[in-house]
RNA sequence: GGGCGCGUAGCUCAGUUGGUUAGAGCGCAGCCCUGAUAAGGCUGAGGUCCCAAGUUCGAGUCUUGGCGCGCCCA
């Protein structure tokens, strides 16, 4: 016996029990040990940040990471799945200094640095319950035991061989890097801090006279009108910028003299003065590049500067405002800066003109600065600025300018300014080639990913600013001689140790004594790594000291395909076969926005480490590069599926604060995570943005798990009344069991859906090979809705005979089994609790069955059970059954009528004779007593044909149009005969004969006026309405059984018990309907007998019997 | 301002290499069936396929230019 199916079921108690199984016994690791030598599927984790709640879009991040590597398992590979969590950076520093109710960096160090980075530690576990209950429940099976942590002493080291290997072979350089700065905080802010905190302001836009030099460094009557909107910058000049592309006037203003500026702004500028300027001439911006100018200032027009002052060529140069001549101060914009860094590359060695910048990193003029200014907050001079200016004559035209500028998130009276910093840099550029090689090998879906986002965004690499002036990070591991700023890479702690001179330890031990609980990780980080110094090599007497910056958490994550493992370049050995044998991935998946996160970090630090170096000036300190592994392109990935980003209900970003989402956990509770998981497999391509929907959770359940639910429930149901059971040792030996029918003797229907069933496993794999899950769950919708719509509907008087060992019983039960204990496996990976419970039952009473799905393999299609005519002609027999409703249902002739006849016309005729042989079906469907396949077609319905265009397009081109209208014009009958005839159709277009074959023309039937009739996709069926009096005998006998049926579920009957029924009646049909289809009416309700006049000790009810009313009595049989 | 993506029914979304009648689910309205039953089926209403121009015998699909939204970067 199968254990009997609860009435109404509750999934997310099902899903407990499940997950409490699975824990208990272990499914995770035998699925693993069953694959143990098996070719392994390499799945990366990454990692997930545990200081934040999750939320519905971490669920399906979660949700796809689990299904390909389930999916894979049970096709037979073995697929470790290693947790792993991301653990340093800013957010974690700013939800601590939440904490403790701090802001800027002074007030950190001011805590103290020690006690703040061992509070970061302990935040970043905040969430680590609701993380790991999240993964448990949502069935993510994942090692969470053995996960990988960014701040574990082991990655930090595989982090910093990396880094070593990177500045051994000169890829890592300091530079400078205009950074947005909090100057009163003295911090630089991330973009996304930086993004909170714009608001509009209104600002100076300056228009500023720059007199031309001539050949000898003259001063000519010529000036550049020069255009910023932060005068505070123009003591720091140092170009000015023209687009090459852009016509430039030279114009002559009475009251100002020659000025050049943009051709197409001369009358907008002239309008602000409100006089006219004059054109005198006109050149190209590129003819004015390389002309020397007059600083504004002169703090340092005195130094020797090559290539300072002078006009340059910048692309970026607008004439939407301005003057289109762009003042250029690269310490304080960044694309001034990269135009600095151009112009510096011009010059060899060095030698090109150096930054100039005369603003303390506090936000004050230096002394460098002119006079009037010096020692005071840049934004408050402004005004002074532009007066002097004025004074010497070079201010042509002030104005304010409303504008959106980023002030401080944290103080929120303090504007940033763009400011240089000091940065260590990794030089990718030198890669971009590379890169762009490898991207294009990977696997992308969507596709448009590789080309577009990526790609595009690979085209544009710029060296990594790796550096942060942070302090939870991992350290950057270099040390400076204090003496000789040499510097050397240090690649783990025991190589740090054994330095000559080693001091600072003590820090460490000092900490870890006086709290012995402080994790030892902590010892490779600040402030206890800081503290560690050692005998300079390069200069006598001299000490190696750390650099202070932590590196960029990207760098991090993106490490994690060796750092994971602690690898450190090891030629040999354990770790570098758990390295190697999980190198590289063959599929990972997040969102959208890791594009520029962790996608690139890991391709970036792959191409740069595991690439094929050969063509690389590479230098030969590169020691331990030569034994690296060099996996072929791409790596460190295959296949990626980038996910679109999660909505809340309102279209707008998911927020807490919104409420516009609800908790996992309690999507969790009301519907349970297979109908969440179904929703994001089979609801859309998982690279679409979707909007979060309860209401489509929820009908998840209705649409696919429920009425699959609904069929194994069926099965139970009357397997256990009729005590049967499949004769089998084992799931996968079905067919080895000796009461296991051959399918070709069994009925067509059976036939047709274990073809139906085979077909959708060939088809779920193929897709879910393709990395396809929505169009896998597609398919497996279809099958489920035609088992449960056709095949069980048509089935169940074969599941209802008395003979409980018919053979057609046993075949069907067979055939339902098997479709069902297949598709128990098919949906395993996608709703991993719902296959279990199915499992469980349906496979539990084999002796030999695997005790979860999970630990099956997956079902292969056998091709010799699918049969293409078969599909397509059962596909016509339900299109025929609802076409027939259809013309019922306009003719208001519900089903429980009997009909004559229906009369069934094919467009296509080549089925006919299959479906002439399987009319029961039909009339079964439809409720009639014939049906007829006409020879007559003429008589109910018109013919049109028209051109098949597909085929015709090639051959007819222009003449299709007429060749249409011609067909049009014909009669549709006539043109048939002749195809029957002749086998083609001749016409003549433009004096061209032209012959139309068989296939190159389409024919469309409709029905005629005046049938009740229905037509769709060459099918017509047209009802025969009269209605005789023994069909509306029979009608009223079926109104019968179905008043007894529903009464006696309202009595509470078994479905097994056997009933008496006495019907009262005043109509004289329902009376003759009683006697002529009395047996009938007791076959069909298990009724013992059925006697006119009512019953003792039975409540009579009263029912409509067409026009009629009867008392029905029934009680339950002695 | 630049890059990428999206725009199809009231809502959520499909729509294969261009093929002439654009689909599904939900919702709404009406009906049917029913011992799988707190399911199931059928029918109907509902569409300027964002707009415009172009290529083509033929455009939701290709091209160009707009408009709107989102993400990333300035």
């Amino acid at each position: 016996m199968f254990n009997s199916v609860q009435g109404s079921v509750k999934f997310p108690e099902l899903e407990i029990e499940v997950g409490n199984f699975w824990r208990e016994s272990g499914i995770y690791q035998k699925s693993l040990d069953a694959r143990a030598d098996a070719e392994p599927f390499v799945f990366y984790e990454g990692p997930p940040t545990a200081n934040g709640m999750p939320h519905p879009g971490h669920c399906l991040t979660r949700a796809i990471k689990d299904l390909f590597p389930r999916y894979k398992t049970m096709r037979g590979y073995r697929c470790e799945r290693k947790a792993g969590w991301d653990t340093h950076g800013l957010p974690v520093e700013v939800e601590v200094c939440k904490e403790l109710g701090i802001h800027s960096k002074e007030e950190i160090e001011a805590y103290g640095i020690e006690p703040f980075i061992q509070k970061c530690q302990a935040s970043v576990w905040r969430y680590m319950k609701e993380w790991e209950r999240l993964t448990e429940r949502l069935g993510f099976w994942v090692n969470l035991e053995e996960a990988y942590v960014t701040y574990h002493q082991s990655y930090v080291e595989s982090v910093w061989w990396s880094l070593k290997n990177l500045f051994d072979r000169d890829l890592l350089y300091q530079g400078h890097k205009i950074v947005w700065w909090w100057a009163q905080g003295g911090t630089a802010l991330s973009a996304g801090e930086v993004g909170q905190g714009y608001r509009e302001v209104a600002d100076p836009s300056v228009f500023v006279k720059f007199p031309l030099l001539d050949d000898e460094g003259e001063v000519t009557d010529t000036s550049l009108l020069v255009w910023t909107t932060t005068p505070w910058t123009l003591p720091s000049n140092q170009f000015v910028a023209v687009h090459p592309e852009i016509e430039y006037a030279t114009v002559v203003d009475e009251e100002e003299g020659t000025l050049v500026i943009a051709t197409d702004l001369v009358e907008t500028i002239g309008a602000k003065l409100k006089r006219e300027l004059k054109v005198v001439s006109t050149c190209q911006g590129s003819e004015l590049v390389g002309q020397r100018y007059m600083p504004p200032f002169d703090g340092y027009y005195d130094r020797d500067m090559p290539g300072a002052w002078r006009i340059v060529a910048a692309s970026f140069v607008t004439t939407a405002s301005g003057s289109g001549i762009v003042h250029q101060a690269p310490a304080f914009g960044e694309v001034d800066y990269d135009l600095l860094v151009a112009e510096q590359e011009r010059f060899p060695n060095g030698k090109g003109p150096q930054l100039i910048n005369c603003v303390a990193p506090n936000g004050t003029f230096t002394d460098e600065a002119p006079e009037l200014v010096r020692g005071r907050w840049v934004k408050d001079c402004d005004k002074d600025i532009t007066r002097d200016l004025k004074e010497r004559g070079l201010l042509y035209h002030l104005e304010q300018y409303r504008h959106d500028y980023p002030f401080c998130w944290r103080a929120e009276e303090d504007p940033l300014i763009q400011y240089p910093r000091e940065s260590w840099f990794i030089k990718t550029t030198e890669f971009k080639d590379r890169m762009v090689a490898n991207n294009r090998a990977i696997n992308w879906l969507p596709e448009h990913i590789k080309e577009g986002r990526m790609g595009k965004f690979l085209e544009s690499n710029v060296d990594w600013a790796l550096s942060r002036e942070r302090y939870w990070g991992t350290p950057l591991p270099i040390w400076v001689c204090d003496e000789t700023g040499k510097k050397e890479a240090i690649g783990n702690y025991d190589e740090l140790l054994a330095k000559p001179e080693v001091a600072g330890t003590e820090v460490w031990e000092d900490a870890k004594r006086a709290n012995p609980e402080l994790p030892d990780d902590l010892r490779v980080h600040k402030p206890y790594i800081d503290a560690v110094t050692y005998a300079s090599p390069f200069a006598e007497g001299a000490r190696m000291q750390r650099v202070t910056e932590v590196i960029d958490c990207w760098y991090d994550s993106g490490a994690m395909p060796f750092a994971q493992w602690g690898y450190q370049g090891e030629s040999s050995g354990k770790v570098r076969e758990r390295f190697e044998s999980q190198f590289p991935a063959d599929f990972i998946s997040e969102a959208l926005d890791q594009t520029r996160g962790w996608f690139y970090s890991q391709i970036a630090i792959s191409t740069m480490l595991f690439g094929d170096n050969d063509n690389r000036s590479d230098n030969s300190k590169a020691s331990d590069s030569a034994s690296l592994p060099r996996p072929p392109s791409p790596h460190p990935f295959r296949n990626c599926i980038v996910l679109g980003l999660m909505l809340g209900e309102d279209g707008l970003k998911m927020s807490k604060s919104k409420g516009n989402y609800r908790t996992p956990q309690e999507i969790f509770d009301r519907y349970g995570a297979d109908a969440l998981r179904w929703y994001f497999f089979a609801n859309q391509p998982p690279w679409t943005s979707i909007r979060y929907s309860e209401q489509a959770i929820k009908d998840s359940i209705p649409e696919f798990l429920l009425r699959l639910w609904n069929c194994y429930s069926f099965l139970v149901i009357y397997a256990n009344i009729d005590d049967w059971m499949p004769q089998a040792s084992s799931a996968s030996a079905l067919r080895e069991s000796p009461d296991y029918p051959a399918v070709g003797s069994r009925a067509e229907v059976d036939r047709w859906i274990l073809s139906e069933l085979h077909r959708t496993v060939a088809t779920v794999t193929e897709r879910m090979d393709a990395y396809d899950n929505f169009g896998a769950c597609g398919a497996m919708t279809e099958f489920v809705d035609a088992l449960s719509n056709w095949y069980v509907r048509r089935s169940r008087d074969r599941f209802w005979a008395k003979e409980k060992r018919s053979t057609d019983k046993l075949d069907a039960y067979w055939t339902l089994y098997e479709c069902l204990l297949t598709t128990t496996k098919m949906i395993a990976p996608f709703v991993p609790f719902l296959a279990e419970t199915m499992w469980k039952n349906l496979a539990g009473l084999l002796e030999d069955a695997e005790e979860s799905v999970h630990l099956c393999d997956y079902p292969v299609a056998d091709a010799s059970l699918i049969d293409d005519a078969l599909s397509e002609q059962m596909a016509t027999v339900r299109l025929i059954s609802s076409l027939g409703r259809r013309a019922r249902e306009k003719e208001s002739l519900k089903v429980r009528q009997p009909l004559a006849k229906v009369t069934v016309i094919l467009a296509d005729t080549t089925h006919q004779a299959w479906l002439e042989q399987h009319a029961s079906v039909i009339a079964d469907e439809l409720n009639v007593q014939a049906v007829e396949y006409s020879s007559e077609p003429e008589k109910y319905v018109d013919h049109q044909v028209l051109p098949n265009f597909k085929l015709l397009g090639k051959k007819l081109g222009k003449r299709m149009p007429k060749v249409k209208q011609w067909l049009n014009e014909q009669s549709g009958s006539e043109l048939l005969a002749n195809i029957r005839d002749n086998g083609e159709i001749n016409l003549s277009i433009d004096g061209q004969e032209i012959a139309l074959m068989r296939e190159e023309v389409e024919v469309r039937i409709t029905a005629k006026e005046g049938y009740a009739a229905a037509n769709d996709q060459g099918v017509v069926v047209v009802l025969a309405t009269e209605l005789t009096p023994e069909l509306v005998s029979e009608g009223l006998a079926r109104d019968l059984v179905r008043a007894i049926q529903d009464r006696r579920k309202e009595l509470g009957c078994e479905f097994t018990d056997r009933i008496e029924i006495g019907i009262e009646t005043s109509g004289a049909e329902p009376a003759a309907a009683i006697h002529t289809f009395g047996d009938y009416i007791a076959k069909e309700t298990l009724a013992n007998s059925v006697s006119l006049g009512l019953l003792e000790n039975a409540e009579p009810i009263e029912v409509k019997l067409g026009d009629a009313t009867a008392k029905l009595s029934i009680r339950v049989a002695k």
